[in-house]
DNA sequence: CTTGCTGCAAACAGTTTGCAGAACT
DNA sequence: AGTTCTGCAAACTGTTTGCAGCAAG
């Protein structure tokens, strides 16, 4: 899986002429080591943790690139930071945000998407992606 | 329906003990008549064109108070900007966002609603709200 | 050697906040 | 009169950009 993900980017590297540098090897596995839904910042904390000297900007830079590769998708929670999550080729999920305690659930709903497509097409959309956030409190948060 | 959205703004201000004043009133009144998805800078651009002396920190405080009292919502769209649109009481719809020219058609799904609560319910989740939006081509935009 | 990439700092955009004066009640 | 609200400007936050030096090809 994180190989496949290394030879993805590898090949959009290569079919753009883009350089491989020692950042981009860092971050992509960084990267592919968090959990989901990791904000930049949290990501240029863990990178600066562990390998000194990988500026903010260069971690921006870079999810913007794995985002083009195809391995990364750009979220927007309630919470005024881009966080990005990883591209599951094939697969898409959802997300049940728990407003108490932010944690974040991950569900996918076939029916759903198939609806998604029909009232898509019935306004003549031609679907490119789609999110959806359901906001509530978790089965803990609730108590 | 204009006025029953006053209304409420009026009562939630006096179960809080807020104060009515002109800018709230012209504020309201120009939120109102606004197409739905305004973002703050559009609201106070309107504003400033037809009644002086309106400040962006007033519309952004303001624009808050209408969100507790219930008549707007936030929406997050991929633009950088916060957005507010008109709360209809008891309906909810969601959005299909065109990423050719940024046009928003909304629509409502039963089924997609009843499958949220579903899937809510299957993680322990009580649901407060959602959102959905559909990225696309609208018809104009695929030719 | 050429060109792309990085780090830094400065620039930016959207939003929030502190405060003195204005305006409700 | 006593507070709350407003407008302004300054502060903040997350993100982007310009540029000189560094490094990959």
């Amino acid at each position: 899986m994180i190989l496949k993900k290394k030879m993805m980017f590898n090949d959009f590297a290569a079919s753009r002429g883009l350089r491989s540098t020692r950042q981009r090897d860092i971050i992509l596995d960084i990267f592919l080591s968090t959990h989901q839904h990791v904000s930049v910042e949290e990501l240029y904390l863990k990178i600066k943790s562990s390998n000194q000297g990988i500026g903010h900007a260069t971690v921006y830079r870079t999810l913007k690139l794995f985002t083009e590769a195809g391995l990364a998708r750009e979220i927007l929670l309630h919470d005024g930071q881009t966080r990005y999550e990883h591209v599951m080729t094939g697969e898409h999920h959802d997300h049940l945000v728990c407003t108490g305690c932010n944690s974040i659930v991950e569900f996918e709903d076939e029916t759903i998407e198939k609806l998604q497509k029909e009232i898509a097409a019935r306004h003549g959309f031609q679907i490119k992606s789609h999110k959806m956030e359901i906001y509530g409190l978790c089965s803990i948060c609730r108590k």
